[in-house]
DNA sequence: CTGCTGAAGAATTCGTTGATCATTCAGACA
DNA sequence: TGTCTGAATGATCAACGAATTCTTCAGCAG
């Protein structure tokens, strides 16, 4: 069974390398294969297509920045604070990211193509940081209760979408991007510390 | 000058009728002239490209747009009310004629591509009435007072960029993007409230 | 039986060529 | 003289066969 996985990690190993380099399209499957001593038939037996190549690379990238959003989600400074720090270093590590590797972009567009879901699997992760942070600062009298931790989650989420992919959207540097994002969190972590009535509360 | 003005028009109106049924792409010069009874060289003096043709179009899009806006800005409603309803009708009014037009998306998509700075100038004329209503807010004792109000109005377009262009960026049917929107606003409002300390407000 | 290959098939992309289109402008018309 | 046309020009697009690429699988090797 180790052997099956190490195969999968040289594939996709070899895969990343390339795919960084030249970009998802001029990447074939045979060169990948005669990259690891392989015959592009094999690498089937590992991945059920390309996409999904590029899928488990995504999701490399991914667990990194969950493991980077769960310390901070730990770390002992206000809720304000975490929340601040949590998405700082989510648009910092994605601008770099794309910024050395500019390939980077073209996976991301080709995944939202073939797999439109797999991004809400992300934010569906990134958000149990989020509830933790909002619960922690609840808990200690930073914010106000709320009803639906989640549902604010998802409303940070929302509002914080235009930084998740920094050079999809627009051609900031990331100095102006950080300070819109420093801008629009400190709103909203304002109206969670007083409070927030949500209309749809009324019609319960 | 009425002539020139009104052949202009005419240009104007034979354009958008073809382009709202065919796409952008699918529309001609020739065709456009013809429906005129006009040589295609002849427009030429009227717009200086096709791709100015597309932008009168918006630009009268956003005309009525703002002629709304205004009238929302000026309601005697409180004003985060009157923020509610300035944004709601924002993504109603686009939603709708997108689902009438669905070549409208085409000619933003295309105005995004080669007149970038184009949708800066609906932004600025929307912060005009969006200061409005903060300002009127702020007179109000509604929301706390804040040191740079068009900066707050920019932060509230940027939570609400998703929202511009509904049918661009997801799938949502229009309750579920109101519902969506509201909750961002929600919380936007109750942070305008209760008064914001903008981290950038410490370096000063 | 297990793990892999390489050829075959299906789907997609590529490159070329001809046609269409946006744009310009010399000159006709009024 | 001031408007407008229609031909000229270069850029872009569409079509379509060729080539490449993804994917499957029968069968070979160990």
């Amino acid at each position: 069974m180790n052997d099956k996985t190490d195969t999968r990690q040289q594939i996709l190993e070899a895969a990343m390398n390339r795919i960084v380099h030249y970009g998802y399209g001029k990447t074939t499957m045979s060169e990948i294969a005669s990259d690891c001593g392989m015959s592009a038939g094999n690498i089937y037996r590992f991945f059920a297509s390309k996409i999904d190549i590029a899928e488990a690379m995504a999701r490399k990238f991914n667990l990194e920045l969950y493991q980077t959003y769960a310390e901070i989600a730990r770390e002992p400074i206000a809720a304000p604070d975490r929340l601040r720090k949590f998405f700082e270093y989510g648009l910092t590590h994605t601008f770099d990211a794309i910024q050395k590797d500019a390939k980077i972009l073209e996976v991301a567009e080709v995944l939202s193509d073939e797999r439109p879901l797999f991004f809400n699997e992300g934010l569906a992760q990134e958000r149990i940081y989020l509830n933790q942070i909002l619960e922690d600062g609840i808990a200690a009298g930073t914010f106000a209760p709320m009803k639906d931790v989640n549902f604010a989650s998802e409303m940070i989420q929302s509002a914080l979408m235009k930084f998740r992919f920094p050079q999809l959207y627009s051609l900031l540097t990331l100095e102006k991007l950080k300070r819109e994002l420093f801008g629009v969190i400190d709103i909203l972590i304002a109206g969670l510390k007083h409070g927030v009535e949500f209309s749809g509360d009324l019609k319960h």
